[in-house]
Formats: C-alpha cells, structure tokens, sequence
DNA sequence: CTGAAAGCGCTAACAC
DNA sequence: GTGTTAGCGCTTTCAG
C-alpha cells in the first residue's frame, strides 16, 4: 500500500498540489467547488495529513510534552487526565514522560521535549530537583514552560498549584471547632515547599485561635501508613497527650487510625483524624477519613488552560503567574464531633 | 536565539553536514577525531538534533501512541505507567490519547496518530467499541498495533491481558476451601468478555469441587459500590441465603462489606468476602478485602516487550498472539475462615 | 573516510 | 482563485 500525497490527489484533479494543500486547510481563497472536488478525492484515496512534514515546514507540532514523576501516583494520573482532556479538545497532542522521581531522568524528558520540538512544557518537579539548568535551557528556547504542583520558585515560571497555607489552616481550624484542643501534626523531615506551607497554616491556625503551639505536638518524619502507626505508637509510650491528628497526607493519616484503633482509642469521639489529598481509599474506610481536597481534576484542566491563554497572547516572557486553587475541607467521620 | 543546525556545525569544522550528521549518528564510517570534534561543537554551539526532520526523512518517529478509556482508573494510568518505562527504556516516546470510553474519540485519537506517523499503537477499547474500522485501518497501513485488557477477538491482533476465567476459577476455589457454600457472584448485566469470563471460571469452580449452581445465586446490575450494597439488602428481604460473595470487582465488594457491616453480620464468620482488580483500598479498610490481582504495572511493561520484540522481529503481519498473564491471588482478612 | 546531491511531504510567500 | 517556487533539517544513496 504505497502512501498517498497531496501530489497525489492533484494529479488526479489536474490541479497543483498547493491548491490541495489550500484546499486540504480550508483556505479562504479557494472555491468550494475546488475544496470539495479535494475533499472527495482525498477521501477516496484514503489520504491522511502528514504532521511531521507540517510540523517541520511550519515549526508548529501541536505536541506538549507533560513530564511528571510518575504516573503510578494518583494525584499525577489525575492531573494528566485533566491536562490531556482540554488540550486535546484544543487540537494539541500529549507526549508523555516520567521522571521517577529522578533528577536525571527528568533532563532527559526535557532534551527529549525539546528535539521533538514540542511547542509547550508543562512539568511538576521531582523530590530531588535542585538545580535547574534543564529547564532554564527551555526558557533559553522560548518554549512556553508552566508547571503544576510542585514547582520552583527560582524559576519565574507561571503556575498551578493548591493553596497548601490554607489547607493546612483550614484542616487545623476544622479540629478545633470541633472541640479539639491539643493537636498533633505530622509533617516532612525534608523541607518541601507543600508540606512546609502546610505546617505553617497548622501554626497561624492554632494562634489565630488561641491555642498554644506545643512543638513536641509537630512530628517529622518520612509520610507513609507505617510512619503514621509509628507517630501513634511513639506518642503513646512517650505519654504524649493529644486529641486530635493532622497528618500531611492521606496515608499516614490511615496509618494513625489503624494505631489508635488497635489501641481501642475511639475516632473521632477521643481523637479527631483529618489528612491531606481525598485519596479514593478516605470514603471507603471506617470511619471515613476526613481530609483536604486538591482539586487534581481541577489542577490539570487549569495549567491547560493557563497554556493555551498564553499561546493565544504570545506571552513567551517568563512571568511568575501564580494560580492558587482553593484546598477544599472534606468532612467524614474521623473528624466530626459534633454535629 | 538562532536555531542551530547540522550545517553550522559544518561550517565551523570546515567540513560537510553529512559527516557532521553522521559523526553525530556515530557512523562506523567516521573518524574518531572527526566525531569527537564535531560533538565538541555541537556542544558548544548548544546543537540540538531536530527530530521532526529526522522522522521526516527516515520514515520512522521512535514515537508510539497509546490510547485508553481514562487515567482517572486506577487500572489504566497503572498499566501506561509501566509501558511509558520499558518504551522510554528502549528509546521509545509516548504520545498519550484518552477515549474517555466514546468510540468516536476513539477513532479520532487514531487518526491523531496515524497522521502524526507513530511507529506502533497499544490500546485498550473502550465498552461501547462495536465497530472496527479504525483500528483495521491501522493494521492496514502496516503499523504495528497491539492491545491490552480490553481487546476484540475480531480482529486478530496481539494482546496482553489477564486470565480472567481463571481468576474467576481461584477467586471461588478460595473461598470454597475456607468452607463457604453458598457463594453468590455478583457479575455484570452487560456482556463483557473480561466479566463472563469471570464467570465461568466462578461456574467451573463449583461445579469442580461438587458444589451445586444456584442461578439465584448469580446477581446482574452494574458494577459500583452502590449497587454491591443494593444486593445485599435486596438479598436480605428477598430471604436469599450464602455464606460467601465474590463480587466482579472491588467497588463492588466494598459496598457488599458495607452493607453487611451496617447489618452487624461479620465478615468473614459469618460471610466471606472477595473482590477482583486489587484496588489500592483494598489493604486499608476494615476487615481487609481479599481480591484478585492484575498484575496492571507487568501488563504494561509486557505489552511493550511484546511491541518491541515484534518491531525487531520486523513482525508486521497481524498475529492473534495472545498473552494471557497469571491471576493473582490476594487472601487478605474477608474471606480468611480458617488459619 | 568524506563529499555531493536528492528528497521526505508539506507550508507560505510571491506571482499572475 | 490558482500556480510557482523555495525551503524546513535531516537521512541516505552514490561517488570517489
């Protein structure tokens, strides 16, 4: 099955193939006797665009390369559903990387992206990134650059993100009308912008209400389920004494509900639990976990959008235009005392 | 920022772009002096190759599109998780499509691809793909197309899926082992391959260890957490009586465990409990639901292995090559009778 | 070991 | 309204 041209068509029609072309991309100044006459033959022949050879006459490719740590990550899939689904419906195709969460890989995404002359970026760093050349090497190119999530400050790029400040105060204000007084919060060891923005709301939102801040109540350490039956399990030997848990994420949060109600400690009638993330899992448990929203859906359809109004205004100066989603409080059972 | 091409390079060596694309290709042909001289200036010059002309010219884009329902599942971000590794392993770029389970956005996702000239396509259709033309158009332009999970028999292409009638078989097996009797299996109202296969394997299974079956025992509806619970309480006032239920997947099972918790019987004393998928909850809620695991991130990478052995064999013909990947199985506390 | 030359399939500026 | 022409940046014969 030999592959069919515009050539191809324009013989047929004894016209020249940049009247098909015209024709092909509904070109003002072309008859629609002509266009239609293209069209049939083109349907005939069973003829079908070649976008690389577009994309090179035309230095646009209508790709965006989306680069995440990994997609094994709910959070990350859900953005990339988001992201796909407007831009897809704006005429632009996804080329997709991981980075694992490895620095090294993430450069390579990145000069990837750029031979393939994708006409946007859009990222959300690893854990490890540090240094930045690789993605000042797209700015350099004038490669719209936005990111999502995590993304670094130094880099005067436009961004979507969740308000974390707010979630971590939100989460901690809940508790406290819910009548907790003393509450433990279990943060990151390493200082990652989220988890530390979180931990400041916790602060504000206890002195905004009067409340002590009593730092052997902020625990840090590596957020997982096990690190969350840990805190439980420290706390308990150590005499800690708390009424209520705002862990930093879904699963430690879990964690610490399956330590306290291993210990018979009833949640949230003695202790009040609320996490970070609406994880799926957070409805199904018992109780339900209360948690913070963050708009993953939300998150991707708006770095889309973000990109597309700077296509669209040609705004390929990098400018730190942050967009700050509203975290949304979650109420379930782990946290309501009252009624 | 002028771009920088191969001939700049040349220009700089004195010497023609065709070494210099060669030197870059690393050519067995070229001079070590020449290739280390040439990558010197390249890399001074901050070259970088251009992909678009390269596909153009050679015909090939080392890209592959993968096409499914939605990221937002769990299953399916799993599975492009792990074919995203071994292609990118191999050199290989994905360009991401989602169908959003409509045919039509499914045809036009393939057309997407076959214009940008991919060098291969890995799907999974969608539930209300009849009709298959589009995909028989891209077998008809000789590019490589292979399909996981949901895969149509019609159309004798190559396929990475799991044994779902064994997982049915195993599923039930278990729970016939720990004693149950009567297990009801709640399957879907559609017919789906995937589902009747699980069903079958259910049937075989009871037939196998002598059991009778019971058609009351085998419920219908759609698949959700809801209707799990819908079943149960429609099982009570009907006065149906089992001791077991193997629900057609996990969402299905949780709102089964729901709804007997909410009736004080306990799981899995009195009612053993299994799902099938091996969603992330499963191992957090309480009691802990057994299941039946996919093996979603090997799926992935083993499509992709399946894709790369066949580009290197140069297999282009259509081949029911069908890989059928083990059912796992997950005893967890629902169904664990005995010790 | 390197050079010359053709051309992949399209877009777009310039004619008429 | 349509034709002419010149590339986009590379790969790949064919020479030598």
């Amino acid at each position: 099955m030999k592959k069919v041209t515009i050539l191809d068509i324009a013989k047929e029609l004894n016209i020249t193939f940049s009247t098909v072309a015209r024709a092909l991309n509904d070109h003002p100044a072309i008859s629609a006797n002509t266009k239609k006459a293209v069209r049939e033959v083109a349907e005939r022949l069973n003829y079908r665009q070649n976008k690389i050879a577009s994309s090179l006459r035309s230095g646009k490719t209508n790709v965006i390369g989306v680069i995440v740590p990994s997609l094994e990550v709910t959070f990350f899939s859900s953005v990339v559903y988001g992201i796909e689904q407007v831009m897809n419906a704006n005429g632009y195709n996804i080329l997709l990387y991981q980075s694992n969460e490895k620095m090294d890989q993430e450069a390579n995404g990145i000069e990837t992206f750029l031979q393939s002359r994708v006409d946007g970026i859009i990222a959300s760093i690893t854990t490890e990134t540090t240094t930045f050349s690789h993605y000042e090497e797209i700015i350099s190119r004038n490669t719209p650059l936005l990111f999502f999530d995590r993304y670094p400050k130094e880099l005067n790029a436009p961004s979507v993100s969740i308000d974390d400040y707010k979630g971590g105060f939100i989460a901690t204000e809940h508790l406290i009308k819910q009548g907790y007084k003393r509450i433990l919060h279990i943060t990151a060891e390493r200082d990652i912008p989220i988890f530390r923005d979180r931990l400041k709301g916790y602060i504000d939102a206890l002195k905004h209400h009067g409340l002590e801040v009593d730092e052997q109540l902020i625990i840090k350490g590596n957020f997982s389920l096990q690190f969350g039956k840990e805190v439980i399990r420290n706390a308990k030997s150590a005499g800690l004494i708390f009424d209520a848990v705002f862990a930093l994420e879904d699963f430690t949060a879990m964690g610490v509900m399956h330590q306290l109600l291993e210990y018979g400690v009833k949640i949230p009638d003695e202790v009040g639990v609320i996490g970070f993330a609406n994880e799926a899992f957070g409805s199904l448990v018992t109780p339900k976990l209360s948690t913070i929203d963050q708009q993953t859906l939300n998150m991707g359809k708006e770095v889309a959008r973000l990109f597309l109004k700077r296509i669209k205004n040609n705004d390929v100066k990098p400018v730190a235009e942050e967009i700050k989603l509203e975290p949304l409080l979650i109420v379930r059972e782990s946290s309501r005392k009252l009624n």
